[in-house]
DNA sequence: CTGAAAGCGCTTACAG
DNA sequence: CTGAAAGCGCTTACAG
């Protein structure tokens, strides 16, 4: 037969009812484990797959997530975060055969009608929230369509939401910790983007464990993630008199732009500067010196969201029920490579 | 109405059949011009979105295209193309709304599997291969699916597989020219993985144009685009004597990866070295010096392959008539940087 | 131009 | 344990 088989062409040679077949095949009750054995054999030889959309249509259930993006192309090829976490999510999501649904948008407006119509069209059955914002429209947006979610990203305050993150103030203490012990006194950071939550995380980590450890020139100035703009904060970090002994970089791109402004400038890592990246990427360890970073698990990260929002899905009532379950991952931590050295006055 | 509304609802509304409000509703003839204003009218008052499964059912069509990625995630997350490239598909792919699908596979077996699957279920409408191997089984095997699909790369030997790609002969000559008219006669090149397609061309454009220049110490030494492999054969490259005054890699993360051999071994670049990369992403221009590279656009690399794609979906006819498109991108062309400077002998 | 009906390929109560 | 039937929400010939 050229056509795909479909239920009833496995009824019909099985000499059975569609209903029995659809039983054996999903491995409900209803049918004799004879009937359920010749079934399965009768569809593993006609090569039976069925059809999605009939499935969906009459199960209403997509087997699909859905990820909307929302970040320049750019930065999204540029930081390898985004790719370990797809492929972290993708890993469960495949094994469950769920697909994974991707759109690229510009707008957090663009992005909820993105959401809207996925779930109007029941293209997804539910969605990975990335790239928490503060004060973001999508914790109670989202739960208000009815659209089961889990951000990735947190913690939140949100009863309806689930949440999947991981804690951002530990690293800056232990970060601020270990640049004071090799004698860092002038510490500097080049941030991340204001408005997202992790870096306003970030951002009181990094106050508090230096009031605490009497870093009173301690500053940070926001970039946007990419090279370009981290090379011209830290240009004028390290042309700033006194200039810092040590920099902390949000992530690993601009930590590489930094690295390269020092060169530039002639002044030798890590033995006149300490320089720090956020986010373990492979890119840490392909420059000369290495870079010293914080090592965080994306792709488990990726994988965890995943499987929890798996499990909502598989469980409605549970996911109904109480407040939205908030995992935490491991804290990153301090992987101290060559870029980071003893401080000189 | 809490429940999402039907076209049946629409019909009800309306006082018509609900076939007359599916034609309204996807602009068919069958409607006067009048009625068809109010069922619109209709529809989007009430927040109508078509159940997708329903019209897939119907229609049999998915409305989205399938990308299988077999790449390891590190690779897939450190090079800025793979990204840049979904990027331009996905564009193209979200203005006709199509849904983008995305897996990861690790062998060549499970990628086909995963088409014979998605065909099967009818869960996508076609599908975009990427990384073409050398006598790829894909170029025979997706055909005979009979799920349509386009290449990324090539030129192919097909008939019935269409193609988007681009020259990889031309940009070989001008990297050696140039490195030639700098002086450079000692050129050593780091290439990609050896089964791939587009590194068979490139090993021939270089062999060719070295071959011409008459450059007889021309060498390649494959490689897996990471920083690893790329580090420990720059560091060969550049501990064997005479060492070479310019090395060229086959993408922009080993070039990054070289460069910091180079300033490991205390060689100055370009003073004593000329660095060469292939694929012009955001991360040349984070280094010090900024690398010298073969610029392409991947993002419309991305968006053209999508739009023929989506072009043979549209035209099915057509697309069964004559042999199958291949379409040629723009060539690649060098972007002098710092990276690259005269010979010294 | 319009309506009533069948059909896409599944799932799922509901009777036997 | 099994069968016959209705239904999911669309599209599409086929009559009027």
């Amino acid at each position: 037969m050229t056509r795909r088989p479909t239920i009833a062409d496995i009824a019909q040679a099985a000499g059975v009812s569609k209903g029995a077949v659809s039983y054996a095949l999903n491995g409900r009750p209803g049918v004799s484990a004879a009937t359920r054995e010749r079934i399965l054999a009768i569809a593993t030889e006609m090569g039976f797959v069925p059809n999605r959309a009939a499935r969906s249509l009459s199960a209403s259930t997509a087997q699909a997530v859905g990820l909307a993006l929302r970040r320049p192309a750019r930065v999204l090829g540029l930081e390898p975060f985004f790719m370990e976490l797809i492929s972290g999510m993708e890993s469960k999501l495949s094994a469950e055969s769920f697909g994974l649904t991707i759109q690229l948008v510009v707008t957090q407006e663009e992005e909820l009608e993105v959401y809207r119509r996925w779930w109007a069209e029941r293209r997804v059955d539910g969605v990975l929230l990335c790239d928490l914002h503060v004060d973001d429209v999508r914790v109670e947006a989202v739960p208000a369509l009815g659209l089961p979610a889990v951000a990735v990203g947190g913690p939140i305050e949100s009863e309806r939401l689930a949440s999947v993150w991981h804690d951002d103030h530990e690293p800056c203490a232990e970060v601020l910790e270990y640049l004071y012990a090799l004698g860092h006194r002038r510490i500097a950071r080049v941030a991340g983007l204001p408005h997202l939550l992790h870096t306003t995380y970030r951002d009181s980590g990094f106050g508090e464990a230096a009031a605490r450890l009497g870093l009173e020139s301690f500053q940070s100035i926001h970039a946007d993630y990419t090279g370009e703009q981290a090379a011209r904060i830290t240009r004028r970090y390290l042309t700033s008199t006194p200039r810092p002994t040590a920099i902390v970089f949000d992530n690993d791109v601009m930590a590489i732009a930094g690295l390269g402004v020092a060169h530039e400038l002639g002044i030798a890592v890590p033995e006149e500067l300490s320089i720090v990246a956020w986010d373990d990427s492979p890119l840490c360890r392909l420059t000369h010196p290495t870079l010293t970073s914080l090592t965080r698990d994306v792709t488990a990260y990726g994988s965890r969201s995943a499987e929890l929002l798996l499990a909502r899905l598989k469980d409605p009532a549970a996911a109904g029920a109480g407040p939205a379950p908030s995992i935490r991952c491991p804290t990153a931590s301090l992987s101290p490579r060559g870029s980071t050295g003893p401080a000189v006055a």
